[in-house]
DNA sequence: CTGAAAGCGCTAACAC
DNA sequence: GTGTTAGCGCTTTCAG
């Protein structure tokens, strides 16, 4: 290793002892202005950087937090890692960034390794609400925090108001003038599967409509499953006059099959979703639930800071606001100009 | 802390020192077998798991490698971080993963981290091929291995031939009855940008026709910079008959503008494009330079660990092919089937 | 306000 | 083969 410049290197240069050194470093305020001169210029001169294993060691804490994502590639969550980022970087912590690709073995791995390089908090998008084990974690007696979805153990979360943006979209289908809203749900055992769908019966009843279980099919949240399911609802004899998907990546799939059978939004049907898709401009204006996706982080990071300084209160649920954003895939008027 | 077991009272169960525990788990192969079952129990019972901190101050090593990407929401990068924590995982190294978003800011804090956390090595898909800087790993002697794009420094790499891929793709569009082909090129500091504009010019002139500057336009590897520069192809008086789109974002971007304008591939112009993107199910179709990216990041990993392990021969450059396949967007057999 | 000394948990020499 | 000892680089009492 490339011979390491010390604490006491740079005590030595200073001539001071290497407490002083650390104490500079550590913002104690007890050290004359003179001494303190000296260490920040011993360091600038010899580019000192303390080695955050022997400080981690030392102190019983590391300065990482980790965030375990259940889709990496679906662009939702980078604007949130962006929030996580921000947020820990401004009080000094660094943060390392696992993808479990809703698979919960891998999920469980990076648990464990949060756990076994002692993280001084995580951050989880949960591959499932019933079965996601956080164990290890409260073990050890690190904080977590949930964020998009919820799962059964008691430790705080920040997501977004589900089952009222779900049914803001579905109200909005229906006075756009649909009659059969056909919805591609999410898994089971998601919990914003299962508040979206929620939100979808909600405005169906809200506007004394029957809830026909026939338009209800779940996807994988994924393309490929989205596809699926919307192809089973598009080849009904009594085909649906609208659809709603659960997330982005169904609706993507969803368009695909709408494709293959020749259908647009909304002429042939109204479409709508979940989550923003800036990112597929090349399909129609999507109506869309938004989520304040940055913000989302930003405050899961700032409720995980909080618990590591040491809050034991009992556990918060922060729930947000999602928006829907009304464009030409659900309006017959805008479509029209 | 949750009051961790060290491996003092592993050696107080098992009725051992300290430093034979320390040997069964290092497989030291001297000591004998009875009392490596006494270790083996007592670690079992009290559920033991070393401190791996401690570890690396002890030995001047992590078992931690470092993957900064150039932009997590790229597809492209999905399966290849899979090939990376596969090997990884393997060798009993664990991954931490970081997302540059192609700023050289962001990769220059990263490197910074990865320095400062002396990880046991770097896995960088670098923002720049000359402006990236890996000074401080250099200087700590932590090895790197740039994936996809090379850099001006004398590290190993492994990448396809970006060259021979893009010219195949030109010459099939040639062959298939193009006569302009306009590109829509990686940003200009882009070892790859430059590789596949360096085959776009092979195959023209291979094919005896003069490379015309006007239809050379660059984008920015992002969708949007990939429907600007489409666009200005597109609206030129002499429409190319044929594009190509140096990466995957950039041909999403591409088919954004050809929608607005009403044109079709491969019907209106032939198109081809870089990258996997069974992701955009919903588009049709697309011919596509594809990469083996799983493979990519298993066979950088591989190299990596050889580094870590001690090799300081010449820097090695790994070139894998990257395969055309032909599909609707540039076919128009295939298409009239 | 500053320094000396101890120790975080582990491994590697060195004895036996 | 196994145990004892020292020390990785840092922070934090405890004296002064």
């Amino acid at each position: 290793m490339g011979s390491r410049v010390t604490i006491r290197d740079v005590a030595a240069v200073a001539e001071v002892s290497p407490a002083t050194v650390s104490r500079v470093l550590n913002a104690d305020e007890r050290v004359a202005p003179e001494l303190r001169e000296r260490v920040l210029a011993a360091v600038e001169r010899l580019g000192y950087r303390p080695n955050s294993q022997a400080r981690s060691l030392r102190t019983q804490a590391t300065r990482v937090i980790g965030l375990i994502i259940s889709d990496i590639q679906n662009p939702f969550f980078t604007s949130l890692v962006r929030g996580v980022e921000d947020a820990a970087q401004a009080s000094g912590y660094s943060v390392v960034l696992a993808n479990s690709d809703e698979d919960l073995g891998k999920e469980q791995q990076y648990l464990r390794v949060a756990a076994a390089e002692q993280m001084a908090g995580v951050i989880l998008s949960p591959a499932s609400s019933s079965r996601t084990r956080i164990g290890e974690l409260v073990h050890e007696e690190i904080p977590v925090v949930t964020i998009d979805r919820r799962i059964a153990a008691d430790v705080d979360s920040v997501a977004v108001d589900n089952v009222a943006g779900a049914r803001q979209a579905v109200e909005h289908l229906l006075q756009t003038g649909a009659r059969r809203v056909g919805v591609i749900a999410g898994p089971e055992d998601v919990s914003t599967a299962a508040d979206r769908l929620e939100g979808y019966r909600a405005a169906l009843r809200a506007a004394g409509l029957a809830v026909d279980p026939e338009l209800i099919v779940r996807g994988d949240f994924r393309i490929d499953g989205g596809h699926r399911a919307a192809a089973r609802l598009l080849d009904r004899p009594d085909r649906p006059d609208a659809l709603f998907a659960a997330n982005n990546l169904m609706l993507i799939g969803t368009l695909d099959a709408m494709a293959e059978r020749g259908l647009t939004a909304p002429a042939d049907l109204l479409l709508a979703g979940f989550d923003e898709m800036s990112w597929a401009g090349f399909a129609p204006p999507l109506t869309l639930v938004e989520q304040p996706t940055y913000e989302i982080g930003r405050l899961a990071t700032q409720m995980l800071l909080r618990r590591i300084a040491g809050g034991t209160a009992a556990a918060e649920h922060v729930v947000l606001e999602a928006t829907l954003k009304v464009r030409a895939s659900s309006d017959l008027v805008r479509r029209a100009v």
